[in-house]
DNA sequence: CCAAAAGTGTTCAGCTTACACCCATGA
DNA sequence: TCATGGGTGTAAGCTGAACACTTTTGG
């Protein structure tokens, strides 16, 4: 069998069970005024136009599910190279009234201060704080709830803190990005013990003292060394 | 506007779109002979017939993913009221040479003794060892990988064991069993300890001399007492 | 000089790990 | 009676949690 009677006798095969439509959705991640929130918008379109959802589309034909996100990311932020992860997928039949739609979630953790607030504006999306969105469409709040949980696992377990602070960064305000996420404080001595003692900070010798006076040393995540250690079986863990 | 027009609007909003055949794709774990497998099937169809695969099939439209996972499951086992769990979504363009497929992954974890094997064996499947089925078509080999991964995680820190073994286990059944998930030997008395101290297995006053002239006392899983202590904010952990 | 945030060590409890011997029984 | 797997306790080290004071400096 040559190639093309392979694909006939294929779509014959597959032409027995229904195509579906596949969306996208992003629940992504900021950290602003030392609170952690999610960038959301208001439908202009149906179904439940006006209501709040988050970020999706579907995926075309031309693109893989990851491909799918990215652009969706894109699009609203412009930005690329940004942490994104698959999520879960939602399959119920009526999840969206309009079609029957399948949703792949991803959520994403941004950097806010790389973020072109206007052109997110333009579209219409808003920052809104976790917890206080609990009216989104469809099976949203769902997606919101499993990013959480997500994210707070892997928080624990990967670096992934430093995707949502600047690229230098200060102890104390990863300690304050720590408790937004766990919602809980922390220990300042212990955090402070436990993130150095990774060996995975490189200290920089300028302060940065928009927050007090004394001013905070400066740090950045080195990722080379971070790498190495893990090829050695280290494991991250706060 | 109502409902019909609505419809119409909508149809003619996701036209744009492209639909997608989405299948479901089985990753099925059994304890049997003291070792970890999965079942997977030569295919007698193509593309790549003759092939070995996981058992798959494609979400209908009137039926959801987690169905569509239950349906499968179901039609090759005949068993109902699996622990089964959605994995991972699969959607690179041409992981299926035949035609643009996403598959939803589950995975599932069978009591084998509840299977009836001549059932199973009539559809073409057989179990194979984990780590010994590494020549499985398109991406099934990550989605084995993956389930595996998922699996360890969450053996440690959810009574997930106890249902790959009979509803009466012997402790030393579940360390052997624990031994095949993690490829790794424990210390049978810090097992032991770790394991009764959570307080939710049942001992029952039979011993099973199927292993050894003493006999190991068999224990029940008490799932009612461990979601009572779930409530009190209790962790299961091993 | 004072308010406000940054930075620093020690102690204790509980958990994890390592480790070796007796028990029960069928053959 | 002996070979085989089942069952038991303890000590040492490590990790996580609790806890309070000094330092720096801009205003």
């Amino acid at each position: 069998m040559n190639s093309t009677e392979q694909k006939k006798t294929n779509q014959k095969y597959y032409s027995k069970f229904t195509r579906i439509y596949v969306a996208v959705d992003c629940i992504i991640f900021g950290f602003l005024n030392n609170e952690l929130k999610i960038l959301i918008l208001t439908r202009d379109f149906e179904p439940a136009m006006g209501k709040s959802s988050l970020i999706g589309g579907f995926v075309r034909k031309d693109e893989s599910l990851d491909d799918a996100a990215e652009r969706i990311l894109y699009d609203l932020t412009g930005l690329e190279n940004v942490f994104l992860e698959q999520l879960y997928s939602y399959g119920k039949i009526e999840r969206d009234p309009g079609e029957r739609v399948i949703s792949v979630s991803y959520y994403a953790l941004l950097k806010v201060q790389d973020l072109d607030h206007d052109h997110v504006e333009k579209h219409g999306a808003r920052w809104c704080n976790i917890g206080e969105c609990n009216e989104l469409v469809f099976d949203h709040n769902d997606m919101v709830e499993r990013a959480l949980t997500r994210l707070r696992r892997r928080a624990k377990n990967q670096p992934l803190g430093f995707e949502l602070l600047p690229r230098k960064f200060t102890i104390p305000q990863l300690q304050v990005l720590y408790e937004a996420i766990y919602q809980k404080k922390f220990d300042n001595r212990n955090f402070r013990k436990k993130l150095l003692a990774m060996n995975v900070l490189e200290k920089l010798e300028i302060k940065d003292k928009s927050t007090s006076k004394k001013g905070a040393y400066l740090y950045r995540f080195d990722k080379k060394r971070y790498n190495r250690f893990l090829e050695e079986g280290f494991l991250f863990d706060l």
